[in-house]
DNA sequence: AGGCTATGTGAATCCCGATTCACATGGTTC
DNA sequence: GAACCATGTGAATCGGGATTCACATAGCCT
């Protein structure tokens, strides 16, 4: 194997295959679905020809759960980092709302990829990473909901509901084919304050006036 | 599965066979998905040749975007139902609320097909017709919406963004790979009353709160 | 050099499901 | 009964995309 390429080496094209291939394939998601990313067209986008990928998968279905699983743990990181970078006298309810205001508007900025890694069925084995996805990240929710709950800040209710019912909402809301962004277009800003209260009310903080 | 054959279909063999295309279609997608509803596989089940099929439809796509367009309908028409049927002094917002738990029962019964309709991407031609369902049903609850704040019964709020979040959610929580049925399975009522309780926080009916 | 391995190539092949079509069959009309 | 039409048949065909494979090429080791 040739000497590695250094952080600072990011250009495609010094790249491994390997890389570049993961790569080309989540271009290829981001802006045409899963549909797009053909083989043919992943191996052709990375520069390589279409028997080169299976040098370094055992099938295209692999090289998207890896896929998958890499850019899920980004998403799910970036949420957890906003909630830490609170301010220190935050509430719990503020710390949630934070969480699935920054799902909100890395799902906006890029509309495509959030329906990839939320709904779009693709292969079972791919499947099954976007389950676990989603289970995290209800996860990472119904934990925020809990604290909130037990620190007396929101009323006792059946947190796995709301939470799968939160991903579910702002999921649909924000990337489904109903979306504000899909038609309309009302501004971003909108589209967040909606959720924001949307969100405030479905977890029963209503009325009384949370407003980090 | 529950019985491979509704009291409908009891006189499949009798029915014309374009009738018996479509049922023995839509028993495929209630329980195996669009996956499972290959061409040959809904002749087989009704009892004719694959060929027969292009006699009555010019495509696969068409047949189902048949099919979608009856189940819709039927389905709309139940919660529809459902919402008339409340007693005369009902409130905008016990309309509203018996609608969406008109959907989660439904949802509830059969699963599959409640993600076939909601969720599952299948052909453009039919996508597009799922999408005008959910638009409607989007639609019938917003109509709700609207009511019961023209009504004074609910705070102002954006209603579209509500709707299509209501719609996403209770499908998500309710069908979707999150499902509390997929899973450790609480009873039914159990879910409802979660749902409930959601849907009343969501729309803004628990606090006074007028103008959030 | 000779051999070995890792990697790359891309046309050929395989797979699978939708669609077609040449060939029935039964009923209707003249 | 001949012509015609609607309907049914199912094997053959078609198409698109994943996967394989025989054949390079480059580094590396002794």
């Amino acid at each position: 194997m040739a000497g590695r390429v250094s952080p600072a080496a990011r250009s495609e094209a010094a790249a491994p295959t390997r890389e570049r291939l993961l790569a080309a394939a989540q271009s290829l998601l981001d802006d045409g679905g899963y549909g797009a990313a053909s083989v043919v067209a992943i191996a052709e986008r990375a520069g390589v020809a279409a028997g080169t990928l299976y040098r370094h998968f055992a099938s295209k279905a692999e090289l998207f759960v890896e896929l998958f699983r890499v850019v899920c743990d980004r998403e799910l990181a970036a949420m957890r980092v906003a909630a830490e970078a609170m301010p220190a006298g935050s509430t719990e309810t503020e710390r949630l709302v934070t969480v699935l205001a920054t799902f909100a508007q890395r799902a906006l900025r890029r509309p495509h990829r959030a329906w990839a890694l939320i709904a779009e069925p693709v292969d079972p084995l791919v499947d099954a990473e976007r389950l676990a996805y989603r289970a995290r990240y209800s996860a990472l929710v119904g934990r925020s909901l809990r604290a909130a709950i037990a620190g007396g800040e929101l009323p006792e209710q059946d947190v796995d509901f709301t939470a799968a019912a939160l991903v579910g909402g702002c999921g649909e809301a924000l990337v489904g084919p109903l979306s504000p962004l899909s038609g309309s277009t009302p501004g971003i800003d909108a589209v967040l304050a909606a959720q924001r209260t949307f969100v405030l009310g479905a977890i029963g903080a209503i009325g009384a006036g949370q407003t980090p």
